[in-house]
DNA sequence: ATTAGCACTCTAACGAGGTGAGTGCTAAAA
DNA sequence: TTTTAGCACTCACCTCGTTAGAGTGCTAAT
């Protein structure tokens, strides 16, 4: 059977009464709520066929129809014309996220991220998700600094704009005259080296010039590959997370049981690191079961990566219950990731 | 009327009863499941006095007495005895959070807290709490780092171990040596100045010292007494907090609108740092109303803080509903908080 | 002072009937 | 041939009455 004219209208109509009402949507409601001139016996006849070719089902015999999930992909492929966010709004979000990337903090994505967060989901009603996932940053400058007797601290410098820390116990005693050697001997071999790369060929260099004291370099490169690799590992761990309970709030959420699959999902941050995606252009959607998590398969994930110098380094994005405004999502995702995106490149790190 | 001997013992036995089922309990179930050597009229009759003294009430006439809060109260002041964990779980606890208080990050505790505070919650099945307040904390070390034309970072080393990172804009050109020279300046005068004195009399005697790049210096004093002032304020904002899921499993979560409530109010964390109070010392029992927030009342929190050089510096807390096992969660707060308060303290920075 | 017995109360669970929205089918109208 | 009006039917949901059970308070006996 074909899906003509008259049926996509019919299931555009429905789509857009069951994102607003979250009721099943009758034949008659349809007719009366749209222009679609036809009497609600044609739209019966209508709905049927809808229904034996998967666009539609029932929740029980005598209830109205809701979207089934390829009811949503369809609408969301091709019935959905795509939205731009009223500029009032686009501005308000825009300002609020800059106002919080201003922040003082050297590592100053932290507020910001969070601060996004807590606001999408307001102005969703739905949850919202970041991960950064720090890969594809450069190391542009480091720093040892004296720290107790056989420790020092190493401060990473990246290009993304972010400062780090941490502490390394080298096993010797150094002192500050020797660190700050060190300091100029990384700091000139630190062109443009990528994460990946500076692993083997520059440390290796490096070490060849200060072989007078092996020990301690020895200690101190193995030590520096430790912080790439954790560097590494840790992409996947930072989530932003908000708007826990803006979702629950919302109709399809009245079964307890449901809140504590959630819940439970959200807790284990993992889970949600593991269904964004990581890599992929443009606004991704998936709705219901395309998703692989279990607590996930009523809902649906709306993301996209926000980049630097044309990287994807980390991804936004937004879930709901599959009966969500996708056109409002799916052009606020857009937005937002296109904003983490300039706030962050803004900061980029270029002495 | 006074509360007799008998009276205490069936009091106990009912909220232990009560704490063990979430049922109201009856003077049968009582007279079946406790050896109080009385038939349940005589319960029946004792019960009726303690419901006309305070100490338990009935949800409808035809229930069983369940405790109320003044009952917890008098349960915990005087009917509970005090109850040491079981050493094996004691061991347990104190490798875990080890275990993760050991990695590499500079800010090691971040990590122990968190996973503190799932542990916790895991074993407890209520919510649990790490507020980490840096007061009291005294600035050790100071280091001036370039980074782009008109910043620098300031890289600050506390005596609780931390080593915290800022990026300052100071309007003007400022060579490597100037800062490697304003960072002995600051380190010479850095002694053991507290956080609070640190502010008037050090920076002014180190601005008489520097007065031939005055432009420079203002800003950077300026620019550090922000420093100090947020890391004050910033001493609200860090929240550890875990086990959302295994509280709302609680029996008396049914109610959809009470896990609304809670949900909101463990959304604004800052909440959470308004109910844990800062300093007390010992183990605190706030139980339901006795807690201020709203969201809170019918939930109690058992509070303790963890110290460093005696001087508290954060605390921990459970939270869960006031039908909650005073006894061990008692025992639970006052082992982590000490674990805390060891981890810590073995850290410190101390050159 | 304690206890057995009993009438009473109140909740929770169950089931019956009524209501209303919505359907599918059929036959008439366009 | 397509559309529509009419109608019988279905099913979730609400309300209401009934019942069962747990627990109480009171009274009278021990």
């Amino acid at each position: 059977m074909e899906i003509d004219e008259r049926k996509r209208r019919i299931l555009w109509a429905l789509i857009q009464d069951y994102i607003a009402s979250a009721e099943p949507v009758g034949s008659r409601t349809l007719s009366r709520r749209f222009d679609l001139g036809v009497s609600p016996a044609t739209i019966r006849n209508e709905m049927a066929d809808l229904e034996e070719m998967g666009y539609i089902e029932q929740p029980h015999t005598s209830a109205g129809r809701i979207p089934s999930e390829m009811g949503y992909r369809y609408y969301v492929d091709c019935l959905m014309e795509p939205l731009a966010l009223d500029q009032g709004e686009a501005d308000f979000i825009q300002k609020e996220i800059e106002s919080k990337a201003n922040e003082a903090k050297a590592d100053e994505a932290e507020g910001a991220f969070d601060h996004t967060v807590h606001l999408v989901s307001e102005l969703t009603k739905l949850t919202s998700v970041v991960i950064s996932q720090n890969r594809h940053s450069t190391l542009k400058k480091i720093h040892f600094l004296p720290y107790q007797s056989c420790k020092i601290i190493i401060v990473t410098l990246w290009d993304d704009g972010k400062v780090e820390n941490s502490v390394a116990d080298i096993g010797e005693e150094v002192s500050d005259q020797e660190l700050q050697l060190l300091t100029n001997l990384f700091n000139e071999k630190l062109g443009t080296v990528a994460t990946g790369n500076l692993k083997s060929a520059v440390l290796h260099e490096i070490r060849n010039e200060l072989l007078q004291r092996k020990n301690l370099i020895d200690h101190l490169l193995s030590r520096m590959e430790r912080v790439l690799e954790s560097r590494d590992d840790e992409a996947l761990k930072k989530v932003y997370f908000g708007g826990t309970l803006n979702m629950i709030n919302q109709p399809e959420f009245k079964n307890l049981d449901k809140i504590k699959d959630l819940l439970g999902a959200f807790e284990e941050h993992k889970k949600l690191v593991d269904i964004l995606p990581r890599n992929y252009d443009g606004v991704r959607v998936q709705i219901g079961s395309e998703n692989q998590e279990k607590a996930f398969r009523d809902c649906s994930l709306i993301t996209a990566t926000y980049h630097v110098n044309g990287l994807p380094i980390g991804s936004f994005g937004i879930l709901g219950p599959t009966r969500m405004d996708y056109r409002r999502v799916v052009a606020m995702v857009q937005f937002v990731a296109e904003s983490l995106s300039y706030i962050i490149s803004r900061r980029t790190f270029d002495p």
